[in-house]
DNA sequence: TTGGGTGTTGAGTA
DNA sequence: ATACTCAACACCCA
């Protein structure tokens, strides 16, 4: 489910709820989310008395910052977070408990148990997988439009498959990606190799602004998706493309095809975004 | 009823 | 290097 606006949403509404809460129970439903340590009780041992003091996003991760050790969680497709009295019954698919000290807790829910939680002892989250493995946030300062240029220059593969890979930007996905390239008037078969740098530069604005945009939506709600305060988003309604398919061209008034490209369903205006 | 599709990503295979 | 299939899992819908 969520892209970086998304997680970013979620960020913001769950730090008035958890921080400066202390952990003082760890309960694991489905043990298969928990990637590291490989032993559970050692899991729970590293997260108990531990504080959270902060949260941060990292490409579609979620960090929390607790007082010796990093919580890296990844929300997959249908991964939430949300803050309850402990005597509050549990909603299905709620697979991960952290217990706070004032009487509430922290609920890991995950209707297809995809998400990953890896904890690192603090420092070291940034030099292991899955965090190291990641290219710039489209925010952050080291995303150029130069590195994104030589990015695309030398890959054979084309430009969605290449948006979507974590290592070039972190934080893109099947929506935004969609939106992306319509808005920049690209094919999203197109070979990154072939694009020039004006086009590039069409993609890489479009890629922020776009993101940017979601984030003051609050994130895009299709299905599932709420944030840490059980709101929906908001950028559903600015979708050009996703979600259209057999609609009419909100900018030429052609019909929006969707195509399969890199496994992904892919929603395009062959009129407005040209293969040239 | 059932097969195909879903906002993700890793592994394994050519 | 790249592309494709499958896997993880539950649910929805034509």
């Amino acid at each position: 489910m969520p892209e970086l606006p998304e997680v970013e949403t979620i960020k913001n509404t769950l730090k008035r709820f958890v921080i400066d809460k202390t952990i003082t129970d760890v309960s694991v439903f489905w043990p298969n989310i928990i990637k590291q340590p490989d032993d559970i009780d050692h899991f729970k041992h590293l997260l108990t008395e531990q504080s959270i003091r902060d949260i941060h996003r990292r490409g579609k991760f979620l960090l929390f910052e607790l007082d010796d050790a990093v919580l890296v969680s990844h929300l997959r497709m249908e991964g939430k977070y949300s803050v309850h009295p402990s005597a509050e019954p549990l909603k299905k698919h709620t697979h991960v408990i952290f217990k706070f000290n004032n009487g509430e807790e922290l609920r890991y829910n995950d209707v297809r148990k995809f998400g990953t939680m890896h904890l690192f002892k603090k420092g070291d989250e940034r030099n292991n997988k899955p965090l190291n493995q990641l290219g710039p946030d489209p925010f952050d300062e080291a995303f150029t439009l130069d590195y994104f240029y030589q990015k695309l220059k030398k890959t054979d593969r084309v430009i969605k498959s290449v948006l979507l890979d974590q290592a070039v930007v972190a934080g893109l996905g099947n929506i935004y990606v969609d939106e992306t390239l319509f808005k920049a008037h690209i094919h999203p078969l197109k070979k990154a190799n072939k694009l020039k740098k004006r086009e590039a530069k069409a993609i890489w604005e479009a890629a922020i602004h776009t993101l940017k945009e979601a984030v003051a939506q609050g994130g895009t709600t299709i299905r599932s998706y709420v944030n840490s305060q059980g709101d929906m988003g908001m950028f559903q309604q600015e979708l050009f493309v996703y979600g259209h398919e057999n609609e009419p061209c909100k900018t030429c008034g052609n019909p929006v095809v969707k195509m399969k490209v890199g496994g992904r369903g892919t929603h395009v205006c062959v009129s407005c975004q040209k293969m040239k």
